[in-house]
DNA sequence: GTCTATATGTTGATAGAC
DNA sequence: GTCTATCAACATATAGAC
């Protein structure tokens, strides 16, 4: 999209802030807005302001708010699940597993640490949303991985039970658990923070902390 | 509020559903709604019609929509953290507070699933209702307990690491570990249930047999 | 593609009769 | 305490000039 004219080209003023296409600016605004306010309060004309763009263009590149919300959902949810759901269902060992899936999170989240509290807001205000997190994920690989990853880490862990290396566990107590020690922390950051008493440099030494030691309280777990 | 006047009592035609005061419906209907929209989505008008009661009451009790949602905040979070701090402040073992913590969280938020969500919500987009929330967990005992259950629990976790009976975890850890396990399947519900491919029943099936085993996942974890 | 101006519809809130 | 009527303040969305 806006591709010079070409004759143009040279003779009308560059727009005021010519780093990337005005389509992206607006996006980038409104997912910042939509984290910051909801959707519901997010202001469109805030955005606008956000992304330095006259508010009528966001309705010339993104129909109206509700198109635009849904862009930018879209985007924020296929940075939440889809890495885990491809470690899920490789065919590493559980212990790999675990740990990859721990380091991937909490250090993906350190740098996007508003991402739970708005995906969580999200789908509890609007469930429709759901579908569209289903789809980030089903595009992990070229078929839909959704109804194989769980048939397959069940498998894995009763084999696992059978030789007698973890406890038996149900793969989606597994996998809930893993997420709730990952993702909740995350979710409930000002809860946390207030109730442990923690700054924002005391929470992320919180989480630096985390990162050593949650993979192995959680093997501890399954140990037989 | 709303006793009678006694003199014209018996000539007064009586409202339309005598059940309760006019304030405890409202805020009851406000509730359910803050709730399921949100605090911005939220319409006054949508409350006053949910509590069967004209618009123009809802600004007679509660003076504006902030007042309102506050109200409404206050008792919500008064339901989720205090009984846990409570157990964590008590003089129990620590296997002893695991199990009532899990047991008192999953059965009373099996009964208010969308509590989580909605707190978090909140806390999320209006960083000032943490104080709120503290407010809450201050109210559990004659003296503010949120300084001294953290360290308190150090203690007890220091002690049983000295006697080789649970490996060393620290307080922050141990307790938002736990907060985890039973607060975000609730929180992440739709996301949870969308993924693990369950309905109603489904999730409160799956919720029941956490009731018998997360306990025993976690205090393995802590097994030196 | 970008801007100005404006239409259109809500929403929270109040005044004042009963 | 409860109701009707109404206001002022946005917020989304569009029309049309440039």
């Amino acid at each position: 999209m806006k591709q010079l004219k070409g004759r143009k080209a040279a003779k009308r003023p560059p727009p005021p802030e010519p780093d990337g296409d005005t389509q992206a600016r607006i996006l980038d605004a409104a997912h910042a807005v939509f984290i910051r306010r909801g959707t519901t309060g997010a202001r469109m004309q805030e955005i606008a302001g956000e992304a330095g763009v006259n508010p009528a263009l966001l309705h010339y590149y993104f129909r109206n708010k509700e198109q635009l919300s849904e862009s930018v959902f879209r985007r924020a949810a296929a940075q939440l699940l889809p890495r885990v759901i491809e470690v899920m269902a490789s065919d590493a060992a559980l212990e790999n597993k675990v740990a990859r899936v721990v380091a991937l999170e909490l250090e993906h989240l350190s740098r996007a640490p508003y991402l739970p509290g708005y995906i969580i807001s999200e789908l509890h205000y609007h469930p429709d949303r759901v579908r569209q997190l289903l789809a980030t994920v089903a595009g992990v690989t070229p078929e839909d991985v959704r109804p194989k990853v769980l048939p397959k880490l069940g498998r894995q862990l009763a084999a696992a039970a059978r030789a007698g290396t973890l406890r038996r566990i149900t793969a989606d107590q597994f996998l809930v658990n893993l997420l709730s020690l990952c993702i909740f922390p995350f979710a409930a950051r000002p809860m946390i923070m207030a109730l442990v008493g923690l700054d924002q440099h005391g929470f992320e030494r919180f989480i630096a902390r985390r990162r050593d030691e949650l993979a192995d309280f959680f093997l501890r777990a399954l140990r037989p």
